[in-house]
DNA sequence: CATGAATGAGAGTTCATTCAT
DNA sequence: AATGAATGAACTCTCATTCAT
């Protein structure tokens, strides 16, 4: 699947199909991820993105205001995905109000969905990657979804796991970064750092779950 | 420590006295540090640069000929602190031409070591990682400096852990690529995307350091 | 009665009933004048008229060819007004072609015709003047008016009015410029530069007739 | 005396000396004096001025930051004329403080000062009537201007003149309006709407001067 | 008739860079 | 060496106008 194929597809997945975008808009959102994705938001002018979309500049106008508004209508959707209010494949739900065997079984899970999610949005992600720390406008909604829907979810699964003793007694905050963080650096590692090295995404998975297991459970 | 001072230090060793900065000079890459790392490099005027500094926006291209000299001005003492050919602080020789214990006095010191490093420098840092993926003048040189002075001597490592029986029997790439990819997302979280978090770096680095060697080693 | 109320009324006298208005022209007439009266046609984009009018962009150029015919087709009214050539109402025939039995009655008349006209055409005579001396095509007809059917009728008055003693023997045309300067500035006092002053116009329009003729009367 | 060269003078008077202006600037506001004299603020692009100017469109901008700001370096220097705080030349102590023989002689005194200054500054006075109404920027201090410097002393002249029963009892403030009106009419007619007329300005002076005279005194 | 998406020329403005002083 | 005025290309954005629906 094309990224442009993948965006389209979070696109309508995100709108529930509430909103029709046309083939146009579609076109524009297109080449602004691509140009974004490969100079940075700043460095891309909207005469590029109109010439890779094959539209008039004035017509990225017609439907984004602004050029910010046109990064934030790329972004915005990774985020539905994240905590869709009706969305049956919303990520909170999926990862966290789940029961599991073991603390792999969760670990296993978190990464691979993850995985599958980055591979798909690589673009859109390398994108969000590259510019929330620029834009406080990206920055404050992505950290308050954070707060309000995944965290203390992720909080309790951790502490439950600790109940349990499968888990190290470090303070949950401590656990909750690292496990992201060896996740999230992994991702970033394999499709927005280097996406052209021939990485092996079974071996690479498989290892990074293990060393959060081994890592984190006690023995 | 300023970040200020830290870039002068970092300017001072890098060259190892052969090169005299003038004051103005100085003034200049602080400025273009602080606003690169504030707003990104593609968003920052010259003009702003020189009013920041207080010097007239000629003597900016007096000295650096483009704004991109002036961005690679800033970001190349950092490979220098990596590899520098007489240093004697010099990362690659510090930590991988270094006799261990153990492999988890391995991942202490090059943590350890790190953690001082982009402490110092993480504005520096911060730059480094927005803009090394947009442009190919920094990203060469850097994934060049790492094959050739960094990476056999880790890879030869880790097989000499591996032959203790130490470590697990991963693809030493991919237990590099583990290391560099916790260590690394541990530095960037303090110290580039939530500086302004209160940490406990002590608390984060053991904690990581732990992950590591928990994860890594054969029980 | 409101403004377009009063347009509206322009436009059904100037044709007598010959061109049918549909309720979207008036509509984009109306929000026309009262734009172009509030910023200036210059500023005034075709679109914020659409908007205020409740139309689409495309139904005004439907209308009006183009911006200029619109605001051409807003300011004519005021020429027929002025000199409609079946028209009982018409400026030049009402107040030149009548006898008076002494100079202020004529002044009176003037004025206080001119004082009716303003201010029910407030906007639009706001417009004209704020446009007049930017475009030729709005300028020359409105001299070629006032020569053809005011001037020759206005001097013969004067002249009348001298022949019989009661008015000062300066040139005519000097004392034409006199007149229309006094009353025009006045009326453009009170309905164009400060409309929003709390005037008593009783007072300023007889006090400005009293100013005339005292003015030029001979004593 | 060209427009240019009283448009100079204006400025050097303006600011007794202390700014200096360079050859470009000067260009610049001639420019723009003739541009938006002759196709209004709005419909003059800065582009335009530039290529008038003989300059490249950035230097419009490093000395004016907006197209805005240009039109107000323009118009201001009027209002200094009119209450320059140490200025020998000022309006208002000129006109209004200053005894006079007869109200005829305050009338011609007023009438002629003004006339030489829009004589003078006719470019520069058609833009700021142009653009008053529309740019609350430009009207709201000429207003206060107005009112603190102009209308009290304006007003205990009339008064005075009336309690020498020389002048007819109408409220003061009609008084100056009529005045005003009268003086400003005649003047923007000659130097503004009609300037390639052939006039007779002594003619047209007298006669407004004895219009106004014999209009307000007490026979 | 009415619509509003699409256009592309041109608007005001910013910018990295040059160069006379 | 340092300045900052000047440049003109490029930028984001607006606009009057067109035209398929």
């Amino acid at each position: 699947m094309s990224q442009s194929d993948s965006f389209r597809e979070l696109l309508l997945l995100d709108v529930s199909n509430e909103v029709k975008y046309s083939e146009k808009q579609l076109k524009i959102l297109e080449a602004a991820i691509e140009t974004f994705s490969e100079k940075g938001y700043a460095a891309t002018s909207t005469s590029e993105i109109a010439k890779r979309a094959g539209v008039a500049e004035g017509t990225i106008f017609r439907h984004y205001h602004t050029k910010k508004e046109l990064l934030i209508a790329i972004v915005s959707p990774l985020m539905t995905k994240l905590v869709g209010p009706h969305m049956a494949k919303d990520f909170a739900k999926n990862i966290f109000e789940v029961e599991y065997k073991s603390f792999k079984d969760f670990i296993r899970n978190l990464a691979l969905n993850r995985y599958e999610f980055v591979k798909k949005h690589s673009l859109v992600v390398r994108i969000l990657l590259q510019e929330i720390s620029l834009h406080d406008e990206l920055k404050e909604p992505y950290m308050k979804l954070f707060q309000d829907h995944i965290y203390e979810k992720f909080k309790n699964k951790i502490i439950e796991f600790q109940d349990k003793g499968e888990v190290v007694p470090l303070p949950p905050d401590t656990i909750i970064r690292l496990i992201i963080t060896t996740i999230v650096g992994t991702l970033v590692s394999m499709f927005v750092l280097l996406p052209e090295k021939q990485w092996d995404y079974e071996l690479e998975m498989n290892s990074t779950i293990q060393l959060l297991v081994n890592g984190l459970i006690v023995k």
